[in-house]
RNA sequence: AGACCUAUGGUGUAAUUGGUAACACAGCAGAUUUUGGUUCUGUCGUUCUAGGUUCGAGUCCUAGUAGGUCUACCA
């Protein structure tokens, strides 16, 4: 849990319904939360919330929180899904308290059904699907019951255990909780709480020829695992009366759903299928292409985990629709970034620089601090000889006043280094591109000993051309053009694809220091932003993805 | 159309439960700065509408309005 979180004497909603309990000493005192994903799909942004809200609870009421798969449907779920849900909560850094599985109460959920029917409460159903949907009617209008509905006890039990022996063919029965065709509720009509289907689940194999609705699992699990405040999205609020009902007809431990509204992000989706296709149509490499909102992705680009977490606990939480601003989030990356990074130099469009009157075949060796914002991390030391690379867009031709960089005749300080004076330009004829520049250096300038007296305004970074090496550099950028690309009836989301979102740069230069990052690392290219050295990213060949670049005041002036 | 949920600065969330509407982000202005970064200071701006209860309403009541959710053998 954050420092903030921690002190703050604001309660949210759910935290004062805990309070409350707590006062009134319900469950003993105690509190269990639960994790509760499917594992078929990657965890993005809107789980990490519920992740950060459920452990979060757990953390701050000394609590726990299991991680349970809610495992009820084999037709879409397998163990790689598990594995790298696992994977990411741990990255988040959470630790769960028990790995639980609705498929290990498929027994026990059996007998509930068994329960129910026994006391009148279920009946298998042989009516089709169509048939079904047609008996629930609409939320105006009244259901109808189905023909089976009043079947005797002995009949259904009868039913059910063939059902449950393989019996019938997927499809052709359902059971069915009878409690009210004629509610406003279309989940009390009757739902459906178990179906035939012969296929072979993860982790059952082929024990089981019918398997259980979540409807009929969800509660039931949280009940069995003691869970005492079942945290879940808003959708699930009409799905409360039953949880309710099952628990009350089953007289089980009473666990209780609260639910609240889901996060949105501006400029990001989490529809499962509508990340799925961006993957399927190829405009993103992978579900951990660093322009996703997936756990897998971010963590690629270079999002520390606790700037996420952070994220989610500012964002708060409450029931009404949110649209959280995606600046919030990058905000709390540069915030972790900014004390944890080492800051080193890059030059990702390079452009040449002959320092006229610096010997040639000279060296030097510069001392640098790795971070401004924690001495800990100590110094290293860059090169510097006559040629070096500096940013393309640090030299105008005809700069205007507020411009702090190189323009002819005018002095601007290298970084760790020399104070320049800009002395003359080659420029190409054809293209107009500015393809050398040539300056002067104040020998007594030197960086922490300058006794020059030359005053130089902006400062740069370069890399040495003889020290430097080459790398790759993938600037990242959000997906899409529009901060609700799914809420427009009138256009695709796909029509607001950021087209932009990805651009690769093949001629960076980077430092010579830079030879000791690992792919994962986390780091600074001054003035141009946090960088993480990407997945494929080896010391021959250098890749680096950009994280979020650094707050940009210069380019705010010159949009004005 | 029915049921349910929600409504506080640009965004998000608070308001010790009926007692001076605040915090963060964003914005704007300035200071510092060998990253146009960081840091610091200042500043702009808020209770959906109409009634009612009350000495006093963001909070309670009534009626509207707006937005959202639900009608899968998915979760």
């Amino acid at each position: 849990m954050s420092k903030e979180a921690s002190n703050e004497k604001s309660l949210n909603f759910i935290e004062q319904i805990i309070e409350d309990d707590l006062a009134n000493g319900k469950h003993n005192g105690e509190v269990q939360t639960r994790f509760p994903p499917e594992p078929n799909g990657f965890l993005h942004i809107g789980h990490a919330k519920a992740i950060s809200v459920n452990f979060g609870i757990a953390q701050r009421y000394n609590g726990k929180c299991n991680l349970r798969f809610d495992d009820t449907n084999p037709t879409t779920e397998s163990t790689e899904y598990v594995d790298n849900i696992k994977k990411d909560i741990a990255w988040l850094g959470f630790e769960w308290d028990n790995e639980c599985y609705a498929s290990d109460y498929f027994d026990r959920l059996y007998d509930f059904a068994v329960t129910l029917i026994q006391k009148g409460l279920a009946y298998v159903d042989d009516s089709t699907a169509d048939e079904i949907a047609e008996q629930k009617g609409s939320p105006d209008q009244p259901g109808t019951e189905s023909p089976y509905r009043n079947r005797s006890v002995a009949e259904n039990i009868s039913l059910f255990v063939g059902m449950k022996n393989g019996d019938f063919p997927d499809g052709s029965r359902v059971l069915r909780a009878k409690v009210d065709m004629n509610s406003p509720n279309m989940h009390m009509r009757d739902p459906i709480i178990y179906r035939i289907k012969k296929e072979a689940h993860h982790r059952t194999g082929d024990k089981w020829n019918i398997y259980p609705m979540c409807d009929f699992a969800h509660g039931q699990s949280d009940s069995i695992e003691q869970v005492t405040h079942s945290l879940c999205s808003l959708e699930f609020i009409h799905h409360r009366p039953l949880y309710n009902w099952f628990i009350a007809h089953l007289e089980i431990y009473p666990s209780r759903q609260i639910e609240f509204a889901r996060m949105n992000v501006s400029y990001m989706i989490t529809s499962k299928r509508k990340l799925l296709k961006l993957v399927n149509e190829g405009l993103v490499t992978g579900w951990n292409d660093p322009r996703m909102p997936t756990i897998a992705g971010m963590r690629r680009r270079g999002f520390p985990p606790k700037a996420i977490v952070d994220f989610c606990v500012r964002a708060g939480v409450a029931k009404r629709d949110n649209l959280i601003d995606v600046g919030l989030l990058e905000f709390f990356v540069r915030e972790v970034l900014n004390k944890e990074t080492p800051r080193y130099m890059a030059v990702l469009n390079p452009l040449k620089v002959i320092i006229t009157n610096y010997p040639e075949g000279k060296e030097e060796e510069l001392v640098a601090i790795n971070n401004p914002e924690d001495e800990s991390q100590g110094t290293r030391i860059i090169p510097f000889s006559r040629e070096i690379y500096i940013e393309q867009e640090d030299f105008m031709e005809d700069p205007p006043k507020k411009y702090f960089r190189m323009g002819p005749g005018r002095n601007v300080r290298l970084k760790n280094a020399y104070i320049l004076h800009c002395e003359d330009y080659k420029k190409n004829a054809q293209t107009g591109a500015i393809e050398e520049v040539y300056c002067t250096y104040y020998p007594d300038s030197k960086s922490g000993q300058d006794t020059s007296g030359v005053k130089a305004k902006g400062t740069l970074h370069f890399v040495s051309i003889a020290h430097a090496k080459q790398a790759e550099v993938r600037l990242y950028d959000r997906l899409f053009t529009d901060p609700t690309p799914t809420a427009h009836d009138d256009k695709d989301y796909l029509d607001f694809f950021n087209t932009g979102s990805l651009e690769v740069l093949h001629n960076a230069f980077i430092e010579p220091a830079l030879a000791e990052v690992v792919a994962g690392d986390r780091l600074q290219f001054m003035r141009k932003g946090y960088f993480a050295a990407d997945d494929e990213h080896t010391s021959d060949k250098p890749v680096f993805n950009r994280t979020v670049t650094l707050k940009d005041t210069w380019a705010k002036m010159k949009k004005k």
